[in-house]
DNA sequence: ACCTGAACACCGTTCAAGT
DNA sequence: ACCTGAACACCGTTCAAGT
């Protein structure tokens, strides 16, 4: 008998042994031993699909330090396990960032201890949403960015229009341009932006001090 | 004759028009009085015609007031205009956020222009890609935002379990939680995200005063 | 209630054949 | 060099028919 929770764990691995090019409707079928068509008793649609894996994927964001360590370093610890829970899930990405959450109880306990932390640090309850949305914002994007290739700001024959910016590439991260020390660029713009927005949330809409 | 540039202003025409489900190598083939496959004489794959796209909507990015304005008034209206282009072309964000900017010359044309605002400021030039590569994460997961519906975080039969999560989506923005007023709540979480940013930004990774 | 099998209405892409 | 027409290998989804 198929179930949500069987779906949800056959589409889990067919994800991580062949990518989400590989989650197609007739492969999940197969991998349960089913026509394709049984899976419309339990799942409407794909996107429905997507949406259990997102719930289930959810659980494994760690919000454990908002009840044992200070606000900041609390929502780095988990700004950065979200972000890289779904930087080997970018599909998923727009399905977050656009599907209500009712019917998500993993994704709805996540948000619930993320509040709780806010709120034990003394943040005003009208503020919370905002900041976290904006601090998700953050962490989609750098999802996406974790996933760039190394070349991505080649610019290959345009340079001799865009000096300044290849420059710029060139000496990322590093003012001598020949000393190549290995660097993962993704990590230093998530970790420079992220301390950048929480020492600025905590300024501008954080607890009166 | 086809042409890149024709290409492209069709493709436009039929996203502004059906959206991006309605932006199909057939239907583009239609709107251009041309068979499907005559497209691949002058695209190498669809990716190459959403490149196409990105690309010339990178000219729409306002990167003027890097010229005229303070780094931080610059940067926010740069930010604001590059959230907005890309919020209507959401599809698009993939393709920028992965590709490489090599054949994309209004890309490559704005990053330029950015890259010279940063360094007018003071900032130097190791620096600089890692807090665009940040501006920029923020960016696209903000133009998810613009699209999400306002029920997003509507917690369902699920609010029992999750009462501050709830309390807090339902004042957000507001002290009082009867008083509707009106609010733009991706533009809230936008504004303050941005700020935040900009500020943290500013004194971490910005010139030395 | 749940599953099968066949069908439907699409996709992007290829390729021999024409001009 | 550029285009046509037909075909290919897929997609997600529906639905009558079975149990």
């Amino acid at each position: 008998m198929l179930s949500s929770a069987r779906i949800t764990k056959a589409a889990l691995k067919l994800v991580s042994h062949h990518g989400y090019k590989g989650l197609t409707m007739a492969a999940l079928a197969k991998s349960l031993n089913v026509a394709p068509s049984a899976l419309y008793n339990h799942v409407s649609s794909k996107q429905d699909v997507l949406l259990l894996v997102e719930d289930h994927l959810m659980g494994r964001v760690e919000v454990c330090a908002f009840a044992t360590e200070p606000w900041d370093a609390a929502v780095a610890k988990w700004a950065r396990s979200y972000r890289d829970v779904f930087a080997a899930h970018l599909p998923l990405i727009p399905v977050i960032a656009l599907l209500p959450v009712t019917n998500a109880p993993a994704t709805v306990t996540m948000y619930e201890a993320v509040t709780q932390g806010f709120l034990a640090a003394g943040w005003a309850r009208e503020s919370i949403i905002d900041a976290v949305v904006a601090l998700e914002s953050f962490i989609y994007g750098s999802a996406y960015d974790v996933n760039a290739p190394e070349d991505i700001f080649d610019v290959g024959s345009l340079a001799s229009e865009a000096p300044d910016f290849s420059a710029a590439v060139a000496h990322r991260g590093n003012p001598d341009a020949a000393a190549a020390i290995p660097r993962n660029d993704a990590d230093a713009a998530f970790t420079l932006g992220l301390q950048a927005m929480i020492a600025g949330l905590a300024a501008t809409a954080g607890p009166r001090k």
